[in-house]
DNA sequence: CAATCAAGCCAAAGCGCTTTGAATTTGGAT
DNA sequence: ATCCAAATTCAAAGCGCTTTGGCTTGATTG
């Protein structure tokens, strides 16, 4: 059923048909009722494509996606690709999804941009310093950051965890705990939130008298056999540290798994803390969480950056918006006292 | 950069400077060098808008994907739609993504396939019998499904595990080592595979003479913390399994944290076999195999769902195709022989 | 040498919608 | 009864491409 047909069976002009079914005020309520009724019982639905050609709008969001040097997706995506999702159905928008190696990445942003197939973009995966930023500003299309990056972040709209902070919070409650020795198993510092929070587990060693000790800070991509591997090497080590600090929930699985294969025991004999994405599939919703951390939901950020970017489709001209959002402290059974504290303890 | 515009600037018509970009015989080479060459230093891009209403090809893939009781969606898909992804971007499609609850489930189909917003499906998660099939095969477009469903299998294209077979095979495996209780971790068994999967555990259980103990046969969201939980009710049990058979990686590293918070190892009291999906975030390399496990790749199977659906896009009237992958048996170190086993021989 | 033909090109219609600008109807107010 | 503004409705142009059918060439043929 085209609109054509339609509105001959109505006696009306496709004019008017369409008028009334896109809520123009020029139409009789009579009239938009009838037609509604009619478009309705006749499940007319208007060809999105001839919609396209004719308003320039797409109603469509795109996410490039860029696979890792270990030609994975991140599995972070797809939490936020849930909430994101949620938001698109929400509002009546498509997702297009475009995989691409690092070499393709500014073909496809060219392609989707120039061929205006897409209505704006949610960038992934923001470097430190990230050319892209440049690239999307230069083609005029409307863009959110999942992230940020370090050059002009006034000028370009993005939503990002306030890194930094969590992880001075963190290295500081494990400080406080008693423990002195405390690795880091962070995501590849390329990125820019793992160089935030690199900076921020730095802050927090400095403030309370910790010399950093560069041989066990770790930047790895975030994937749990990584996380088992770099405690194997920090167990192997003379001294072993009594303290993990871990970029994800998964480097943090492998740290544990490899601490109880050690016959030790997370919270006990180390202790652990990493930020937690909240990815649904580790997550527990009743029990006590495996792992104290600094908690921020991914997938939330999904939602609010899809939000973010139809708001910008819908205004062209509109201000920038950013969003810093703080991670909440969740207290987990993998963090205890000192070993070291316990036993002055006990001797007094 | 229009067509009429480069049409203009090279002297000739829209027709021909169209022509001469599509391939098409009626042109001189010289000519259509000429063309191309133009539309490259003006880096024209024909509009996908137009091109779509004047053809009525898209050149967009559909993915339909639920989210779960739970609110989530299922962590296999990252992996899938990489590999989808990867054959998207070699062969010029774009991949359409809509993340939708079982209530929404029908409208998007139907929306999706009415508007003409995609030449093909993708049906993720085909339940045991499926009302989404039939309603696809009356929409009249073409779709691949990732699994499949029991009734009419001959009648639509499908890409499918050999779960059942895997399943007799890990059975069988378990059994061969001397293990007899053995439990299922299965995902949830609404879901075909899971299925599947039951019944070719059952098989093997029966071809090895070993009755089947409903108490030790479990059925969840395949997620890590349902594996922790399981595995600590079943640890609890007055005689507890010797072996355990779970249905992802997720559900087996959950089951394997309990097994050593409990003191024990996997491999030598517990054995556990996993059906893995290849899961990028957990998958190591280098290293020996953490589990034993019926192996396939998920990420394989999402490419070559949408190489079928492109071939199915193309010719409309082909016959429906099926594949059905047998899943490699890998040994980790996740296995070993029952504890009973080694202490008659022992006693010998 | 006229008739035929293929190669190469073009004008215009059409894809299905939105939107502009004009035409018609309606309902007070005069 | 008459007029005018407001309320409705409509015809037609336009979005940027593909494709049909026809028109020029220049070469080939009987």
């Amino acid at each position: 059923m085209k609109l054509k047909e339609l509105s001959d069976l109505l006696g009306l002009s496709q004019t008017t048909v369409s008028r009334a079914l896109n809520g123009y005020p020029e139409v009789s309520e009579e009239t938009r009722r009838k037609v509604k009724l009619a478009a309705e019982t006749h499940s007319y639905q208007p060809s999105s494509h001839a919609k396209r050609l004719a308003t320039g709008r797409t109603h469509t969001i795109g996410h490039v996606v860029p696979l890792s040097s270990h030609e994975m997706i991140n599995p972070h995506f797809s939490d936020f690709i849930a909430g994101a999702g949620e938001a698109y159905a929400r509002l009546g928008y498509d997702m297009l999804i475009s995989v691409v190696t690092e070499a393709d990445q500014e073909r496809v942003y060219r392609n989707l941009a120039s061929g205006r197939k897409v209505d704006g973009l949610i960038v992934h995966g923001p470097k430190a310093v990230d050319p892209r930023l440049e690239l999307l500003k230069s083609l005029d299309i409307p863009f959110v950051v999942h992230g940020r990056s370090d050059d002009a972040p006034d000028s370009y709209s993005w939503l990002d965890v306030n890194n930094r902070r969590s992880f001075v919070r963190a290295t500081q409650f494990l400080a406080d705990l008693g423990h002195s020795r405390i690795a880091l198993l962070n995501g590849l510092e390329d990125m820019n939130f793992a160089r935030r929070r690199r900076a921020g587990f730095l802050d927090g060693l400095a403030s309370r008298g910790i010399a950093p000790d560069p041989s066990i800070m770790f930047s790895d991509e975030m994937i749990e056999p990584n996380g088992y591997r770099r405690m194997q090497q920090l167990l192997a080590m003379p001294v072993r540290p009594d303290a993990i600090l871990a970029a994800s929930v998964l480097l943090a699985m492998g740290a544990a798994r490899a601490i109880q294969e050690a016959g030790l025991k997370p919270g006990r004999d180390i202790s652990i803390v990493t930020h937690d994405d909240q990815l649904s599939f580790l997550r527990d919703h009743n029990a006590v969480p495996m792992f104290t951390a600094t908690r921020s939901s991914i997938r939330d950020a999904g939602r609010r950056c899809a939000e973010m970017i139809i708001e910008l489709a819908n205004n062209p001209d509109r201000a920038p918006i950013q969003e810093l959002w703080e991670a909440e402290l969740v207290l987990g059974s993998s963090t205890g006292p000192s070993l070291h504290l316990a036993k002055s303890a006990k001797a007094l």
